[in-house]
DNA sequence: ACCCGTATGTTAAAGCGTATAACATTATGT
DNA sequence: ACATAATGTTATACGCTTTAACATACGGGT
């Protein structure tokens, strides 16, 4: 423990800036939506209105840092999965985009965050290895993946974006309950299963299938 | 044109319902952003700040019509689609793919509207017609593909909700600069066309490709 | 044609949230 | 220890949403 978050309840705070970032991201998931007041943070970490703004320069800025906190467990889950999972199996491959639909359908609220106005779309200059370090974790799952399968010369990153991009679909679709609404029943976790094993089945080259069938 | 929007400037309006959506419309597109002030829409529609209360509860049920145009528009983009290719054709499902691609990334500012917490995930009792109407045109290509394919045993639904899939989650990744920023110089319509054959490829049991190989 | 109820508009103002200014207290380096 | 920067407080200005109280126009029934 620091020796200033240690200390108690003086005139200064001592770690104001974390606990600002961890009850705003409290106060989102159980509102279940972004739109937060800038005093119900302040007070949850037990200061004033203004004081948050020795610390950030807006709103924006304090969400922000919320949503590089989210990228930065996003990045913890897909380093879980390489973990538990064999490289370079197809399996471990789907077992990221499950994850990634889990991430995002478990946390709705962080959705607009991450993805909206004040999320990716914004800024690029801040911390790009943190927001997309969850990315290049499947990039060198699914490099190992073409090794494996003798498709060496497929473009890694092509292919990660466009497994992500499935995952990614697949995740708002859920999100806005668009599964259940048009196939009640349907499980998104299920519809990833197929779409990538049609997906890496299509991108086998013909020869691949020749060779099986010659031996 | 009607007797009432005919009337110039009175006390009354005679059609301040659909100019303020359509003001709210231009508010948004203009500063790229759905962040914008009532009072400004009902300034450009000519009345004052309060006028609008008389025909939307609040500022979202005012988004949320300017949300179902949206929607409007996306389902005459995939009529259109449909339209001008030949149904059944691999063509057409990848041309659905692009223009809904093409819809998203040209207005990114409507994407929260649609996609956010004022879209589809919370309403869903009004105009369901409406917001999915897009969709069944896509259902109805695929289920096309599928009988010109061979595979009527497929879940034209399932494919279409796969597909769909695929194309929001691209739009998203281009919408965010994703594409651009991982793969200089890469085109998301490219990496559409590419993600659904290998896709569409992939769903055909090998019993197709020997038929192909026999010939 | 007139009257009355309703629909639709206006101005004024309450209320909430962001952000800043002016001031107060503590931390830190020399 | 002192000076200065960092961090906190209270008070307040400002902008935006929404409601209240009031005004005007429309339209159906007589």
């Amino acid at each position: 423990m620091s020796r200033k978050a240690s200390r108690d309840k003086g005139y200064h705070h001592g770690d104001l800036r974390n606990a600002l970032i961890l009850a705003t991201a409290e106060l989102i998931e159980e509102s279940g939506s972004v739109d937060f007041a800038m005093v119900d943070a302040a007070r949850r970490a037990g200061v004033s209105s203004a004081a948050p703004y020795r610390h950030f320069k807006d709103k924006d800025a304090l969400l922000d840092a919320v949503s590089r906190l989210a990228f930065f467990a996003l990045g913890e889950v897909a380093q879980e999965v390489q973990r538990r999972h064999p490289p370079g199996s197809e399996e471990c491959i789907i077992a990221h985009g499950k994850a990634y639909i889990g991430f995002v359908t478990d946390h709705p609220e962080f959705y607009d965050l991450m993805w909206g106005d004040s999320g990716l779309r914004k800024l690029e200059a801040d911390d790009p290895e943190l927001k997309t370090s969850g990315f290049y974790v499947l990039v060198e799952a699914v490099q190992a993946w073409c090794e494996k399968a003798g498709l060496e010369y497929y473009n890694a990153v092509e292919l990660a974006i466009k497994l992500w991009a499935m995952a990614h679909g697949l995740a708002c679709l859920a999100m806005n309950h668009h599964v259940e609404k048009f196939m009640p029943g349907g499980d998104v976790y299920q519809l990833l299963e197929s779409s990538t094993h049609a997906f890496l089945d299509g991108l086998k080259p013909q020869r691949l299938l020749l060779n099986g069938i010659q031996e």
